[in-house]
This record gives structure tokens, C-alpha cells and sequence, in this order.
DNA sequence: CGTGTTTGACCAGCGC
DNA sequence: GCGCTGGTCAAACACG
């Protein structure tokens, strides 16, 4: 929570609706932008089940029409916890409707959920798991698939904080009329960049700006929930492995591997400072 | 009954 | 200064 502490300025207290003197500070807020493909079936269920859960449980506030943007943004709290500040926003990238743009805003300030029981950490019930939720797992399983276009996902923005990095770094703001070739192009295009290769690929370009071991992110579900449950994982560790042979980690390269590991979570990963 | 969602209104940041 | 837009609140509603 005073995540953002970066913004404070307007003191004058607003009565009776904003209890947080923190809302409404756009400009230098926070945040943590990641972007999930979901699969086409999945995209469907989106529409009707909400976005992918990710291990916290969220409690949807509000939603916005976007200007620009076919898609609404969904508002979500933490519900975890009360008295939790943190946040997201969900919304679609404009140019495919399987990406979404999660914008985790504020921090958690309570311990994860145990994700050696949320999630399907154990690599024998995944695939059970997968059938008991199938949105939870959804974004998991989108790593199976290539991700975002290449373009995009090399992209990375650096450290530099405007309220445009959500929105995908290719040409979306002109053409609208391109917006259906850009979907064909991504259909057609082979997206064959595995894992590994995207992994390392995040790995050798900005990943290790995201996170700093003295003045984390903000908000990553995944290493907070990681960092939350005792001590080393086994599990987990065991469920990386089968993503990647992780060699025995340090403290603090702990985090740089879980790096890895998260990436191939996510599309890809924004940290926006101030 | 508790929790979560929907939705309209309100407010403030931001660009012009 | 003004209008647009994004972000939040809160009442009403739905659901288990």
C-alpha cells in the first residue's frame, strides 16, 4: 500500500468519495503492465467469465469504455485482503481480442495466497487442475503458445513512465482500417518462438530492469505469492524444472530465475516508474 | 446473508 | 479556463 508514493501532491481532501488521497493520480502512478494471450475458446469465456484469475482474488469495482479501444477496461481491487490496496486493470489490446493488459497498480500488503494449493503447481494434477480451471490456468497455458508478435515482444519498454505503455507499442493509434490485417498477419504468422527462446530472449533484453532486489515492483503476483509461503520451493521448483532446468539458486538469484520463470507467464512485463 | 458484479454519477488530471 | 477522459464510488442487483 502508499505504493504510490510518488504522487501525493494534491493534499486538499476530498470528502465524501475519495477516501484515498492517492486516486485519481494518473500521471505518475505505479504500475506493472503485463500482457496475456489467451486462446480463442478462452477469449469466449473471458467474455461471459471475466479475466484470467491470477492468484489473488480480485473484486471488480468498475468499467470503462476506452476511447480508441472496442474494448472496456475492467477496474479491480484486491480482495484477498482487506484493507489491501492493490489493484488492476483488464483490459484488450485493440489490435487481437486474445491479448489482455493486465495493469497491476498499488502493491499487495498481505502475504500471498498458498499457490501450492491455488495453483497447479504439482506438475502430476495440472492437467486435472486444468480441467477444474480452466480460466485460472488459461494464462498459464498461453505460454505454451507463442505470444505476443515479435514486434511486440521486443518491444520492451524501457523505465520511462507515460500512461500510453499499456497500450501495444506497434502502430495501433492510426490505421484502424490496418487493424484487421495486423489480425491476419498474426494468424498467419508463424509464431514459432519457443519458450526457451522467448525466455532468454527476455532474459538477454530488459527483464532485469523489472525487478530490483532492493525496491521491488510493485505488484507480481506470482513472486509475491512465491515469496510468501515458506522458505524454497519444492513444488515449484519442481514445476519450473519442467519449464526450464533451473540451476540451484541464491537468494538473490532467486528472483532473477523466477524472472525467468515469470516471463514465460507473461507476454511480457512493464514496470513504469516514476 | 455475505460476497461479487453492474452501472450511472461524480470528480480530478490532463491536454488544448 | 474549458472540455475530455480516466478512475473511483456507491447503490442496486445477482448469486451461492
Amino acid at each position: 500500500m502508499e505504493g504510490t508514493t510518488s504522487s501525493s501532491t494534491k493534499t486538499e481532501s476530498k470528502p465524501s468519495k475519495a477516501e484515498n488521497p492517492n486516486t485519481k493520480k494518473r500521471k505518475f502512478a505505479e504500475r506493472t503492465v503485463v500482457t496475456v494471450r489467451i486462446e480463442e475458446e478462452n477469449v469466449r469465456k473471458q467474455k461471459s467469465e471475466g479475466p484470467p484469475s491470477d492468484f489473488w482474488s480480485w473484486r471488480k469495482y468498475g468499467q470503462k469504455p476506452i476511447k480508441g479501444s472496442p474494448y472496456p477496461r475492467g477496474y479491480y481491487k484486491c480482495s484477498t485482503s482487506k484493507g489491501c490496496s492493490a489493484k488492476k486493470q483488464v483490459e484488450r489490446c485493440r489490435t487481437d481480442a486474445s491479448i489482455l493488459i493486465i495493469t497491476y497498480t498499488s502493491n499487495h500488503n498481505h502475504p500471498g495466497p498458498d499457490i501450492s494449493t491455488t495453483m497447479c503447481c504439482s506438475t502430476n494434477e495440472s492437467q486435472t487442475t486444468q480441467d477444474e480451471n480452466p480460466t485460472k490456468i488459461a494464462q498459464l497455458l498461453t505460454l505454451q503458445e507463442p505470444l505476443t508478435p515479435p514486434k511486440q515482444e521486443q518491444q520492451i519498454q524501457p523505465l520511462t513512465s507515460t500512461s500510453d505503455h499499456e497500450k501495444p507499442s506497434n502502430s495501433v493509434e492510426d490505421e484502424d482500417d490496418d487493424l484487421e490485417e495486423l489480425k491476419s498477419q498474426e494468424e498467419e504468422i508463424p509464431l514459432t518462438a519457443s519458450i526457451e527462446d522467448k525466455v532468454h530472449h527476455l532474459e538477454d533484453s530488459s527483464v532485469s530492469l523489472l525487478i530490483d532486489e532492493e525496491d521491488p515492483p510493485l505488484s507480481y503476483p506470482h513472486i509475491m505469492a512465491f515469496s510468501s509461503t515458506t522458505g524454497p520451493k519444492t513444488e515449484e521448483n519442481d514445476f519450473f524444472d519442467e519449464l526450464e532446468e533451473l540451476p540451484i539458486m541464491s537468494s538473490s538469484s532467486f528472483i532473477t530465475s523466477f524472472v525467468r520463470s515469470s516471463s514465460v507467464f507473461f507476454d511480457e512485463r512493464i514496470l513504469v516508474l516514476p
